[in-house]
DNA sequence: TATTATCAGGCAAATTCGTGCAATCGCATG
DNA sequence: CATGCGATTGCACGAATTTGCCTGATAATA
C-alpha cells in the first residue's frame, strides 16, 4: 500500500469515526505501529489532524480547532488584525473572509463604526454582534467545519449579486509564483467568487504563510490591492514579494502602548 | 477511549449539565475513579473547570463571569432542550430556529448524531461545530441582532427550496387564541416560511411564554405537531392548552441522576 | 465523635512515543 | 549493468505517558 493512500485512508477514517487509534489501525492494515505513527505525525504537521496520545482526532472537528489556531502567533495576528481593521472605512461594504485572522480584524473594528459587512462565516457574524452600527449580511451555504465558513453554490450565487468595496481575504499560502492559495477546493471557489465581486482585495498574512503554497489557487498576487505583512520581514521574503509588484503594507506595532 | 476525548467529554458534560460527579462518571466510562480525578485535576490546573469535593463545576460559574454564567441555562430550559433533542432522529433534516432554547437543544444533541441541520442563526451554526456528523446548512440574509438570526428575502427564498422533516420553532408567545407569536415582523415572516416547508413543527416553551402573546403571528397552535412544555404545568394553563387540541409533550427530569 | 466518602501522592505495570539505524525498493545516472 | 540517492519501512531502545492500586490524609455527614 502506498504511503499517500494510507494517509488518505487515515483522513477519511477520521472524518467517518471522529477518532483513530494507532495500534488498532496498524493491525488493520498489517503495517507496524511506527509507520502509522509517522503518518500521523506528518499529517499533524500539515494540520490535517490533531495528534493525541494513542492515536489522532480530527483537526477540523471544531471551534476547538479554531481556538487552537487562534493561539498560534497571537501577537503577530493582533498586529495584522489592527492593520486590517484600519483599511475599513466608514460607509464601505466590506467582505470579511472566515478564519482567525479575520476574527482578529473584527476585534479591532471600532464599536461605533458604521459600515456593511458581508461574510460567509458564522463565527465572524457572531463576533460582529456587538458592533451595533454594522449591517451584517450573511451568505448561506453548507458549513465547512475546518474553516467555519459556508461554501457551495449558495455562497457563490450570493456573491454574484454583490458589489463590495473591499474583500479581506484569508489564505493559507502566499507565494510569488503560486499566488494566493488555500487547502480546500470548494473554499477556493468561494474565495474566487468573493474576490471577483470586490473592488479591492487585501490579504493579511502571518510569516508562516509567506512563501508557502497550498493546493488550490485563489488569485495571482498581482491582483491584490495590498498584502499586509508583519513589520519584521526577512529580507529574502521581502525581495521575492517586491519582485511581484504587490503593494506591501507593514503591520507595525502602535507607537504608544494601548 | 483516548485521554483527550475523555477530557473533552468532561468539558462538554460540564457545559451541558453544569456539574459532574466523579464517581458516576467513572462508572459510566468504565475507568477508575483515579483516572477521572486525575483528568479533573489537570483540567482544573488549566482553568477549564472548578474542582470541588466529589466532582467538578464549570470554571465560569465560579469565576463569576456574568456572560459565561448566562450561558448556563436554568433547569427549565435544560430540560426543554433535552426533550427537544430527543425529537431529532438520525438521518432527518431538521430546521433549528435561533434563540437560547434552540441552543439548548444543540447542547443535548449526541456528538455522533448523523443528521442535517438547517439554520438561519450563526450562533446555532457555531454551536454545531463539534457535531462532526451533522451536515449544517446555513440560510443567509441580513443579521437581526436581537435574536442573532438572519432575516429577509434571502432566508425566505432559501426556505422555499427546502423540504424538512422537523422545524424546532422558537417563539415568545404561546397563546390559545393568539397562537404562536413573536416580537419582530420580519422574523415572523421567516418563521412562517420555515414552518411552511417542514413536515412537522414543534415549539419548546418555557412557562413565561405560555399564555403570552406578542404582536406578530407565526402560526395557529393547532398546526403544531407538538408543544414541549415543562413537566410542572399549572392546571389552568394545561386545560386552556388542552382545549386547543395541541399535543403536549412534558419535559420530564431524567429518571437517573447524572 | 465516629463513620464514610473523597482526595493526593507514590508506585508499578503496561502502553505509547521519538529517535537512530539498517534493510529494502524504486529510480535516475554513469 | 553497476552505482548512488532518496523514500519507505520495520526494529531496537530508552523515555514519556497512562492507568490502576495502595496508603495515609482530608472533607463531609450522622
Amino acid at each position: 500500500m502506498l504511503t499517500s493512500q494510507r494517509k488518505q485512508l487515515i483522513r477519511s477514517r477520521l472524518q467517518r469515526d471522529g477518532q483513530l487509534i494507532a495500534k488498532a489501525f496498524s493491525e488493520e492494515l498489517g503495517v507496524s505501529e511506527d509507520t502509522v505513527r509517522r503518518d500521523l505525525r506528518e499529517l499533524a504537521a500539515e494540520g490535517h489532524l490533531q495528534r493525541v496520545h494513542g492515536g489522532a482526532l480530527p483537526a477540523s472537528a471544531a471551534v476547538g480547532d479554531m481556538q487552537v489556531r487562534a493561539r498560534i502567533a497571537p501577537d503577530e495576528k493582533r498586529l495584522l488584525g489592527r492593520a486590517g481593521a484600519a483599511l475599513v472605512h466608514p460607509g464601505q461594504v466590506v467582505i470579511l473572509d472566515g478564519g482567525t485572522t479575520s476574527l482578529e480584524v473584527v476585534r479591532h473594528l471600532p464599536l461605533d463604526l458604521k459600515a456593511t459587512v458581508v461574510t460567509h462565516s458564522p463565527t465572524i457574524a457572531v463576533a460582529l454582534a456587538r458592533h451595533v452600527n454594522i449591517e451584517v449580511l450573511m451568505l448561506g451555504g453548507r458549513l465547512f467545519r475546518h474553516s467555519m465558513v459556508n461554501v457551495g453554490a449558495g455562497v457563490i450565487e450570493g456573491a454574484a449579486r454583490l458589489r463590495a468595496d473591499l474583500y479581506v481575504l484569508g489564505v493559507t499560502g502566499v507565494h510569488a509564483e503560486a499566488g494566493l492559495t488555500t487547502g480546500d477546493f470548494e473554499e477556493a471557489a468561494v474565495k474566487r467568487a468573493l474576490h471577483a465581486c470586490a473592488a479591492e482585495t487585501v490579504v493579511l498574512a502571518t510569516l508562516d504563510k509567506l512563501g508557502a503554497a497550498s493546493p488550490f489557487m485563489v488569485a495571482p498576487l498581482k491582483e491584490l490591492a495590498a498584502l499586509v505583512v508583519p513589520s519584521a520581514l526577512p529580507t529574502r521574503l521581502r525581495k521575492s514579494l517586491a519582485a511581484t509588484g504587490v503593494k506591501l503594507v507593514r503591520a507595525d506595532a502602535p507607537a504608544t502602548a494601548g
